[in-house]
DNA sequence: CTAAAACCTGACGTTGACGTCAGAGGCAAG
DNA sequence: CTTGCCTCTGACGTCAACGTCAGGTTTTAG
């Protein structure tokens, strides 16, 4: 094992994940109730967490940030980890998708009116 | 009065409206709570529309979908029917212009993220 | 006239991702 | 040893835009 190795298996407590992705303790906990993150435990009980967990739950925010639930997004993640889908998986990625893309039109023209506005008003003191 | 606006002035009930803007029954109501959407009411209290509250209430769903509370579109109404706005008003239409803007390339990065992983599982049977 | 459909007020329920509080340990520093 | 920070497990609170139910009135269709 090398020393590269060593230090990529570094365990790390609950408030570096947190403070590492931007998130609160309690929003790592979440997510490890939603069965998104599993952790290790000390002796004494307390969550140890693998350096990568960090990016992990950048992952869950961005997901979430596009709408998915912690359900959808457990769901998925067999698809991110071993990169094999069934059936069911691929339609899931592909409602995702097209749901996202329309929120993205949705976005597109709500902020189309609220330009709209803006110049007006601007030009109209 | 002409009969064009007449049937301009024809007023309409909830059901109508909500058909009209595909949204509940419930919905227009709460608009109304929340200052959104006044009615007339007929003499035995049912709450009466002018026709272009379709209209309206299908701007309240754009920005909703748009992230916009009801306080916030209820303070910026003003900035539509009267085409006026104070500095304050300026201040809010541009930073839900940001936000939504934010919001945007978040969905597209996120959006990305999903196209990647729905390419790889596709020549990955 | 009567039954169905639509409307009314008021009030509690839902959902998702956490926030927050209580009470109890755990851990390095001085 | 104790001070102070971190962590633990519950468990209740929050917010927004409605859903839903109860119990009653009004309008409409036949």
């Amino acid at each position: 094992m090398t020393v590269t190795e060593a230090a990529a298996d570094r365990l790390v407590r609950i408030g570096e994940v947190a403070r590492g992705a931007g998130v609160s303790v309690r929003a790592v906990r979440y997510y490890e109730q939603q069965g998104l993150l599993i952790a290790e435990r000390s002796p004494s009980g307390q969550r140890l967490y693998r350096q990568d967990a960090v990016t992990l739950v950048r992952f869950f925010q961005q997901m979430f940030a596009a709408g998915l639930t912690s359900r959808r997004i457990a769901e998925l993640l067999p698809c991110w980890d071993s990169g094999h889908t069934d059936a069911e998986q691929r339609a899931m990625l592909r409602a995702e998708r097209d749901r996202i893309q329309a929120k993205v039109d949705d976005l597109q023209a709500a902020l189309d009116r609220l330009d709209e506005v803006i110049a007006i008003t601007d030009t109209h003191p």
